[in-house]
Parts: C-alpha cells; structure tokens; sequence
RNA sequence: GGCAACGUAGCCAAGAGGCCUAAGGCGGAGGUCUGCAAAACCUCUAUUCGCCGGUUCGAAUCCGGCCGUCGCCUCCA
C-alpha cells in the first residue's frame, strides 16, 4: 500500500517496521462535545486501520486523551467542577459518539495526567542534554537545538519568524522555543516537579505516551492537518533529542480539515455542528459516507444536502442486499473484480472516493443480476465485506415504532384486499397516508414490502 | 508578510503525461417494470478540466504568469 507521509511529501510503499503496526493518532482535548470535524477525522483513521487489518498486518492502535490544559481549566472552574470530572464527562460522551459511527477503538486510550510521571523524565533528560532549560519554574524546549526543526510543517525559524506575529518572551531564548512544562499559577490543578509545582506542556504528552506505549519509532502518528504546526513539528523535535533516533515517526498522517461554510470548522471559532446534532438528523453510515466519498487529505465542507444525498445513495448499496439472492443453483456472478478494484483504490493512499465508485459498481451488478435471475448470495458477501472495510453497515434503518409494526402490516394487509378488488382509490390513499407518515410501501412480485424513511 | 494546498458537469467528488471521446454519488430528462406508484434496471445529462501563455508527437495532468478560494504561521481533529 502507498501511503502518504507529511514529513517526505511524497507517496511511500508502507510496511511496519515490527510484526505490527504501531500506529499513534492525536485524540481530543475533552472540555465541549466532540463535532462532526472530529467525527471525519476518526472516521478516516478508522478506515485506515481497518484496511491495514484487512491486509494482515496486526496493527496497535493508541489515541491519547489530552485531558489537562488552559481550556480545560478554565472550563472545569466555571462549571464548578474539577478538571478531572469535566474530562471524564467529555471523554464518556466521545466514546458514546464513536461508538455511534461504528469506529473501532484504540487498543489503549492514555491520559496526559497518568503520564505525568514519564514527561518529567523526559524533559530532565531533555535538560540535560541541552535540548531544554528551566527559566522561572517553566520549562522551554531549546528550539536551536534541534536539527532541522521545522522539517514537518516545511519552514524555517527564519520564515515564521517573518509572520511578525511572535512575540518575544523574556522568559524564552528564542521566541519560537516551546514550553515543556509550565509553573502552576494560582488555583490550577498541579503536580510535583524538580521545577516545582506545575504542570506539563501540550506537545510533551504525546511523546511520553506514544514512546510509552509503542515505542521510540512509530509506523504512523496521525491527526488533523492543524497539527502539523507546532503540535506534531515539536513533538518530532523533542522525542528526536531525548531518544537520539531518526525518524521518530516513519509516516506522518494528516487529514483535511473540515469547513462549515467558507471556514474551518473549530471549537474555537464556534462554528460548529457536534456529533450529536448530526446524528439525530443522519444515520451514522450517511456521516461515513458523506465524509468518504472525499479523499481524506482534501478539505470538506460540511452540507446538509451532501450527507442527505449520501443517505439516498446509501439507499442504493442497501438495496443490493435487500433482497435474497436468488435460486440456489442459478448460475452465480464472481465479484472479485470488484474487491480487487477497490483494493486497488485503497491502496493508492486511501482513494477512498475511488474504492466507493467500486462499490457502486457492484451493487448495480448485483441488482442486475438478480434481475436476471442470477444467484447474487456471494456477490452480496462481497459487497457486505467491502462495505464493512469503509465500516458502512449497510443496516437498514430501523425508527419505526415497534408498536406500530402490527398496525402497518394490518394496514398492508387491508390495502392488499382492496388492490385484489381493484379499490385503487383507497389502496393508494392507504399508501399516500402512510408514506406522510414516514412509512414507504413498495409492491414487489413477492408481495408488499415496507420500510420507514429516514 | 512567509509557507503550503486547491480551482473538474446544476451540486458533491475521483483522475495527475497517451487506457480520458474525464470514475462514482446526488439532482434532472426519457424508458423498462407496475393497476398507478415506489424500488431496481436501461439510456441520456462536461468535445471538456479557473484564465493566459509555454514544454511535448501528445496536457485536466508538467512549467510560468494571472485571477479566485482555503489552510498553517496562536488553542484546534
């Protein structure tokens, strides 16, 4: 498989360095409700687990909680709640939302403040090799230090310095040096240091817990494309100078963002739809394949005419499957055209717009086929696994009131008498009123089928 | 100001030198089926890829310029 790597720019064969994969994606800071932006983002590493698992490798999957900062504070101070009990609140309801969209889970889920322990090793380490120094009960990573800083993001120190908008610290040796640990002010939550009371800066967390959990050298640290700079750029500067080895990350994943209208969609700018919201209007396949159907380093903007259009194409792939497949000796149809078509696509980066065309493809086969009085039973496994790769269920949609049920069918049996004595008028008015109701009727050969809308 | 990315049909979105007389989805038009619908299936829906030049036997794909959009340079998936 090709895959893309931020540090090198360029399309790579991957291969895991071990017998499996080590594979590190940046998880949330757990102080508002999770949004659809970071709906897409998992779904795509999702995705690409589940394809690195298709293809046989093992892969170990760590996401980290980032669950102290300045926003969690803040937030945890004016709900009247300590930092801990604000982020156990948000971390429940993500994996609620995750759990929603079908997305797998990381193998382990660490904390920055289980983890404080292993940051301060490091940062002594870092000091003592004069990567870092302490300067007022902070501590600052030496940004001249580290060869070739801004190698990830493909700047110079010369060139975000040209920005202008960096404000020299008096504190700081260099304007661009970043803080490992900050001395704790009055009323934040602290822990014990060789620096004093404090607490750990953003970007250590993430090398403590992914050089914990899975090493010195990683396969693929992944994120959203805001984190190349600084967050993913200092990580590579710190975890390269405390552990003295090159590359800290063989592959360095980022996916587009998403927009709500023209700009980023963000906690901080409030431009936000949350996962929730869109949930209670879509189903969590429509949310899939809405953000699937685009390649996941392009940005997206956020539509609800796109996901309600993904949810009538959805219509079509469950449609494939809806019906049985055929007389059991009818000759059958091979569809490994298809599944090879759409490893193929996932293969070139994760095409996975390209491996959706595939998949379309085949349920219009299938559909065919069976038209023509073929078996279909293995296509439709095969479109089933497919589908399950991208992590679609394909699950019909299931809001009809289960008390309703005997009622409907009731109705769908009367309609059936009066179709039988040709009362058309009544039969249609029968299907009209309930299709106002949410429920639609489709007389097939095999007799009346019902199902609800979206 | 610096550094990137992007601009493909009504909309979304792949394609990155010849297989492109450009995937797939939504929408639209016509048709098959049906009592009528729905669903499904069939046909059609970009002679053209922001604009202008250039390279090449050949460019949506490479190069240059211009216009436009967006991202990062500050917390952010």
């Amino acid at each position: 498989m090709r895959l893309y790597d931020t540090l090198t720019a360029q399309k790579r064969d991957f291969a895991p360095l071990g017998d499996e994969v080590k594979m590190y994606v940046c998880g949330i800071t757990p102080y508002s409700p999770s949004h659809v932006g970071h709906a897409m983002s998992y779904v795509y590493f999702d995705v690409l687990r589940r394809w690195l698992e298709a293809k046989g490798w093992k892969v170990r999957h760590v996401q980290n909680f980032t669950d102290i900062d300045d926003k969690i504070i803040d937030r945890a101070q004016r709900e009247g709640l300590t930092a801990r009990e604000l982020a156990d609140r948000y971390i429940a309801e993500y994996f609620e939302d995750m759990d929603a969209l079908n997305v797998q889970r990381a193998h382990v889920y660490p904390r920055a403040t289980e983890s404080i322990g292993l940051m301060i090793e490091i940062i002594v380490r870092l000091i003592e090799r004069g990567h870092a120094y302490v300067s007022q009960g902070d501590v600052y990573f030496r940004v001249l230090s580290a060869k070739g800083y801004g190698k990830l993001s493909h700047r110079t120190l010369e060139g975000m310095m040209a920005g202008a908008r960096v404000e020299p610290d008096p504190g700081k040796e260099h304007p661009m040096d970043f803080a490992l640990w900050k001395a704790a002010k009055p009323g934040e939550p602290w822990w014990d240091s060789p620096w004093g009371k404090g607490r750990p800066g953003w970007h250590i967390e993430c090398s403590a817990m992914s050089i914990h959990y899975l090493g010195e050298t990683l396969d693929i640290h992944g994120g959203g494309q805001d984190l190349i700079f600084p967050h993913h750029e200092n990580e590579i500067a710190q975890s390269e100078a405390y552990t003295g080895k090159e590359p800290f990350v063989r592959w360095w994943v980022h996916n587009g963002l998403l927009r709500l209208g023209l700009d980023k969609m963000s906690k901080s700018l409030g431009n936000l739809i949350t996962i929730k919201e869109a949930l209670a209007r879509f189903s969590p396949d429509a949310l899939r394949l809405f953000f699937l159907s685009s390649h996941y380093r392009s940005p997206l903007t956020w539509s609800e005419e796109g996901v309600a259009s993904a949810e009538r194409a959805l219509e079509r792939l469950r449609s494939a499957l809806r019906d049985g497949p055929g007389p059991a000796n009818a000759p059958s149809f091979d569809a490994s055209s298809f599944a090879s078509r759409f490893a193929q696509s996932m293969d070139d980066d994760l095409n996975t717009p390209q491996a959706l065309a595939s998949l379309f493809d085949l349920a219009r086969e299938i559909n065919r086929a069976r038209e023509g009085g073929a078996n279909v039973a293995g296509a439709q496994g095969v479109l089933r696994h497919l589908a399950g790769i991208l992590g679609l269920t394909l699950q019909e949609p299931v809001k009809a009131d289960l008390t309703a049920r005997p009622f409907i069918e009731l109705l769908i049996e009367v309609r059936g008498e009066l179709r039988k004595m040709r009362q058309y008028a009544l039969a249609d008015r029968i299907r009209s009123r309930l299709m106002d109701m949410g429920i639609a009727l489709e007389d097939t050969p095999q007799g009346t089928r019902w199902r609800p809308l979206e």
